[in-house]
DNA sequence: GCAAATTTGTACCGATTGGTATGAAATTGT
DNA sequence: ACAATTTCATACCAATCGGTACAAATTTGC
């Protein structure tokens, strides 16, 4: 009934989500992403609404597809396993030749003008999320036995999830997944078994 | 021989530098700058050069504000208590409130657009350098018996700088002295005694 | 074929970006 | 007092920012 798109929607959104990715919120300009998506600008608003409403999905985009990751650490028997796939497969994701390198929650916006300061929160909200995820397992595995009774679930939620925000500043700046493995172990050390 | 200054250099660089640390390179206009400086345009280009070369002065006087505190750490008899130091202070002054929060070797501009690659290339080294004390400062530490054989300099320096910026992007997401205090005794228990 | 609906490309909008030209104002040395 | 020197304030620069008006182009329903 009318002129279709000459453009896949989600193969426009995973391109815009590698350039925020890369170059962060604010460091990502309009032009930058029409170039990308290969997409003009009146594309781009009537689709995905504005810059903002763009990072929110491609945001979303990211969520869905770091959560496989996420799930399949978190399917573990074993608590210490569960940190184990988290840090080592992180340390790999984190450098990956493929994707821009480490967590566009860390680097999307960690510093902003006022301007941007709903973006940079919203990313905050992840990390928060993350680890809440992290401590309600913990919670359940010290309930269960598979942590000792003077284990502390919240302490160990904020140091691991510690650690992989640093692991992405650390790709950030560079690092090789060796740097990161090497990291990893050393951080297993302060897990309870 | 000619009109003097109105206003302080030093002050005037402090004031940038706070800018700087709260809202990164890119999230910091000029406007913002001289406005937050009390100084105009002319005069801040005049006596910084340009916005580069301010952002070089001012994490120059960073690092000259942190040396304190990190050589006091370093001053420390034993690794682990430079370790102990290092992050229980870290976050003390990671949440301090009379300064933004955060590191701004992490969040002045982890992700970047092209033009701004210079300066984010400039915070890595920064980071590098603050890790390579370390490992140079846990080197000596093996080498003179304080450090059990097995130890290895490089993953201890490794693992506590990524500890320390995991904890900037912690303190940046809106975590307390406290939340910090909790990561940074969980993290010790990684650390040889 | 034609009307309705939607996407497309172009060309533009005001505002802001980093940076500067210019001349008046203020100081010092003589 | 006056020349030399430097800083000051204003007013501007081209380029880019995020965002949009508008009309040509392309499809479907009839």
């Amino acid at each position: 009934m009318a002129r279709p798109r000459e453009f896949c929607v989600d193969t426009a959104l995973d391109r815009a989500l590698e350039v925020f990715w890369q170059s962060g919120f604010e460091g990502t300009s309009i032009s930058r992403l029409t170039e990308a998506m290969g997409i003009n600008r009146p594309s781009l608003y009537a689709t995905f609404g504005n810059k903002e409403e763009l990072f929110q999905k491609a945001m979303d985009r990211y969520i869905s597809l770091k959560n496989d990751y996420f799930d399949q650490a978190m399917a573990a028997a074993e608590p210490k396993e569960v940190v184990e796939r988290l840090l080592m497969e992180g340390a790999a994701v984190l450098t990956d030749p493929d994707h821009p390198v480490g967590c566009l929650a860390v680097q999307g916006a960690l510093s902003c003008s006022a301007e941007t300061e709903r973006v940079r929160d919203e990313l905050a909200k992840i990390r928060t999320s993350f680890q809440d995820k992290l401590r309600e397992r913990f919670t359940k595995d010290l309930d269960e036995g598979r942590l000792p009774p003077e284990a502390d679930p919240a302490a160990l939620a904020g140091f691991v999830s510690t650690v992989s925000y640093g692991m992405s500043v650390q790709a950030s700046g560079g690092a090789t997944r060796e740097d990161l493995e090497v990291v990893a172990q050393t951080a297993l050390k302060a897990f309870p078994a």
